[in-house]
DNA sequence: CAGCGGATATTCT
DNA sequence: GAATATCCGCTGA
């Protein structure tokens, strides 16, 4: 028999790990976004590792700016950025504090709240896409600047909260270099995901863009 | 599925 | 001024 989701919040501890510990561990949990029209769950398919410490694909990799000061606190909280102009991309911040690391969430199935995410993702063609990418997941959970920081361990009143979930059996993790990161930053494979999940984006190998005329 | 061009704003140099 | 942890719509296989 299948064991149901466990539905209790990951400790703050979980995330107070080195970020290759944490990543593919993050495989199978729950991501719960309750919105004012109900609760978006999401299981998680596919992330990336990002390492403050010697990885040039890493936002924190030149040091404390305005953007990646949610980097450098507390393990457990949220990460949100905004990119090419139209996009947010959400993190979880690993420990140890000060090291800057985080782990970008990229796919995953919605397991409840469907529905509410459809609104918000018109052009999916179907309920595997909804969240198939980071900006894609992102925008179905209703995810923006505004939840900047939020403590996704946090019990209680919490807009955002990462439970247990059911884990990944290790035998169906596979690992390759993340999408998107040029130069040395390509190398290590450090993204994760979950082996056959519909839900996994393609791979993309960095392209720079053309300049406009 | 792969490959492409375009849209768009923030961030850092 | 240039680059960007992306997505969408289109074409062609």
């Amino acid at each position: 028999m299948i064991a149901s989701p466990d539905r209790t919040p990951l400790p703050r501890e979980f995330f107070d790990r080195p970020v290759l510990e944490v990543a593919p561990d993050l495989l199978g949990r729950l991501l719960v976004r309750d919105t004012p029209d109900g609760p978006i769950a999401l299981r998680l398919t596919e992330v990336e590792a990002y390492d403050g410490q010697n990885d040039p694909g890493s936002h924190a990799y030149r040091g404390r700016t305005a953007r990646n000061e949610v980097m450098f606190g507390a393990p457990g909280h949220v990460y949100v950025y905004f990119t090419y102009g139209m996009w947010f991309c959400m993190n979880l911040v690993c420990g140890p504090e000060g090291r800057a690391s985080a782990v970008l969430l990229r796919a995953g199935e919605i397991v409840e709240g469907a529905e509410l995410a459809r609104v918000r993702r018109l052009s999916a063609r179907n309920d595997k896409e909804l969240a198939k990418g980071p900006a894609r997941l992102a925008t179905a959970l209703d995810v923006d600047r505004s939840l900047n920081g939020t403590d996704a361990c946090a019990t209680g009143d919490t807009p955002l909260r990462i439970l247990h979930g059911t884990q990944v059996d290790p035998a169906q993790v596979r690992s390759g270099p993340r999408t998107g990161v040029s130069g040395d930053g390509a190398v290590h494979p450090w993204r994760y995901w979950v082996a056959d999940d519909p839900t996994v984006s393609p791979y993309r190998a960095h392209v720079p863009r053309r300049r406009r005329s």
